[in-house]
DNA sequence: GAGAATATACCCAGTAATGGGTATCTATAC
DNA sequence: GTATAGATACCCATTACTGGGTATATTCTC
């Protein structure tokens, strides 16, 4: 990648000197890739995100004085313009959109090579976003719905689905083929099973067990 | 960027010759980037990426006979190790989040710099994900619930809470201290501005629109 | 074979809700 | 003063649903 670069400055969160000159190691064999400070703590970075003007923050999430997450927040709070990156071992959801919701533009993984590491500094520097790849897969897949693993047989749900969508017993006895008197029935084993006595709560009930994709 | 590169094959899908020839042209110019093949349709696309084994393919969401998502879904079945970046005008959260399901590395918007692209291709080329800055927001951000700016009076909301909450009109009405003509009354007025017709359209009505936290 | 679960269907007397109205009072805007 | 909106309340005939049962047939498990 020669195409025109000027240098890309980072400044290097992290807690842990080996993690910190480790990583500003490799980073520094990049001829386009300066380390320009480094922080131990999320207000260490604050400080010096001002003081330093970083291209780039390369931030760790675990800090002795407050989560990465937190300085993200901050550091975007007083520089909109800071471009930082989230150097993590968790992929976990909750953190990866916290990030992204704090002012994160990339959310790596420890685990990945430094000529990765190196190439997503580029690719935020450049104005775009970075994602390892399993981060980004955990992104994209919300937690399954819990299904329980149901008390209702199947012709309840399928009675409580079409309860759910509004159908009077009427229109579900006609739907699937069965007398209204047997919709009655259903619905009282329903009611019982789930101990959920009104049309409006096993509407709720249907809602959340994801019944009415 | 020059700690030592291979060149990346790049194969570019879209139907609009122009775009094919402009981002080609533009990427050339990356001397570690060379365009190995075009396809205008996604049966093309499919065909060359298992002829030409390009390290990247470049999709466009729209092509003639289906949609690029379509294509990268296919092209991953036969060949999971491909990596594939959408090429698109639209940022919206389903196409994002439909086009990591079926394997894309990368979703940039036709908007940006072709540097940004480059940089795209060499991120997405050393196993990250990349995405426009624009795409990771809205991925990262489920859309609003969409809160009405609400059609229903302040009494009608209490009302309606009440409901989907499972009371009958007489719990209503003792709990606002109305009569229950008055709880009816209400809920005539509901079903008739919602344009919602029973007790379970309503109750789903109230959970969507946050009413029940 | 016995028992349990599931699906189907019915009865009874009662409650709950409905659509289509009507009406009054108060507060607000013009 | 007039018109409108919101809150309150009522009437009527009807539909929808309910709790507490009862029952039969089928399938599966022990």
């Amino acid at each position: 990648m020669s195409n025109g670069n000027t240098s890309i400055n980072v400044l290097l969160v992290d807690d842990h000197p080996l993690v910190t000159e480790g990583i500003g190691a490799c980073l520094e064999t990049w001829d386009n890739i300066t380390i320009v400070g480094t922080a131990a703590t999320g207000a260490q970075a604050i400080e010096k995100a001002t003081a330093l003007k970083p291209d780039i923050i390369l931030m760790d999430i675990n800090l002795p004085d407050m989560t990465g997450l937190e300085a993200t927040r901050q550091i975007k709070q007083q520089t909109p313009d800071a471009r930082i990156m989230i150097l993590s071992m968790h992929d976990n959801r909750e953190y990866v959109v916290s990030a992204i919701e704090g002012g994160a533009s990339g959310y790596i993984l420890k685990d990945v090579s430094s000529a990765e590491v190196a190439t997503a500094i580029e690719a935020v520097y450049r104005g775009g976003t970075y994602f390892s790849a399993e981060v980004s897969r955990s992104l994209a897949s919300p937690p399954d719905t819990p299904k329980t693993d149901s008390i209702l047989t199947t012709r309840e749900n399928d009675v409580i689905t079409e309860l759910a969508r509004g159908n009077t017993n009427k229109m579900i006895a006609r739907n699937l083929d069965i007398s209204e008197r047997t919709v009655e029935t259903h619905r009282k084993n329903i009611k019982r099973k789930l101990k959920i006595g009104t049309t409006a709560g096993l509407t709720r009930y249907a809602m959340e067990n994801g019944l009415l994709s």
